[in-house]
DNA sequence: TTGTAATAGTTGCTTTTGTAACTAACAAGG
DNA sequence: CCTTGTTAGTTACAAAAGCAACTATTACAA
């Protein structure tokens, strides 16, 4: 953060962060919006259960760390176009699990592939030994 | 981001910069947002007047990669809030200069303070080298 | 000139997000 | 059984972001 006087935007590192993480997001971003029409928060979810099958809308939150709201209003919009099914839990009716139809699953291997070419492409832009201890440190940090 | 097969959320680059973005920038919202009632761009607005003078809204929003709107909109309410003052241009009148009253200053200084410290909290995580080939990292990604 | 294009900044309208309150279902102690 | 508390998910309303159209001003070339 340079002297101990002047502070420098440039060096701080949540704007750095943030800078970072929106130029990546927004390109990628372009992708499942034009193609599936798709916000972040489905993207998220579709994700979720391409990569773990049936969860429920809790467990997803908790683990992509994105508000119950949010996520109810993804699932919502992926289970009116037909990306989703919701299945009522039989033993507590209070949740309901979560899994992808047919064209949620190929919409999932679509954009899973996508985002493969594109990490490698951002990676690329950094030696392997790098982009290792780069995500590493955003783990840590992420835990704030 | 693994083998040729599967692909791991958790490796995925953009993913983990928005992890890590998302929770240093909310915790440090707190604090403008607690002190001073601002919002991001309006602390963007503030940290660049105090930092390099008196800059003119397209000046700033080139610099921190922010939509006119929003730099039009925060500039109206720390106007409001007699943060800042804008200036009519005598040669060119389309463009006005901002820059920071005393209370914006103020502002300003406690901020800028706060934010060194969070900076350093954040970096303490990391060893000295790691946190800056990580700042250099995030720049390079940043160019998108 | 004057007509066309460009630039700075603002405004209006729509979409998305955030917050809090709400419904429905379960749990557990009395 | 009740009452109280908890959890899953939804909904309503307010705040914020995004987008496109608009005003005002300048630039520049025919």
């Amino acid at each position: 953060m340079g002297k101990n006087s002047a502070f420098d935007l440039q060096e701080f590192l949540p704007y750095l962060l943030n800078q970072a993480a929106e130029a990546s997001s927004l390109e990628f971003q372009q992708l499942y919006k034009d193609r599936y029409g798709m916000l972040r928060a489905e993207w998220r979810v579709l994700f979720h259960l391409g990569l773990y099958g049936s969860m429920t809308a809790g467990e997803i939150g908790r683990r992509a760390k994105v508000h119950k709201t949010k996520i109810s209003r993804a699932v919502q919009r992926l289970a009116d176009r037909r990306f989703i099914t919701r299945q009522k839990d039989e033993a507590d009716r209070r949740v309901e699990h979560l899994s992808l139809t047919e064209s949620g699953h190929a919409a999932y291997a679509d954009l899973s592939r996508a985002a493969r070419d594109y990490d490698a492409a951002l990676s690329a832009r950094l030696t392997p030994a790098e982009a290792t201890s780069l995500r590493a440190m955003l783990r840590k940090l992420a835990q704030a």
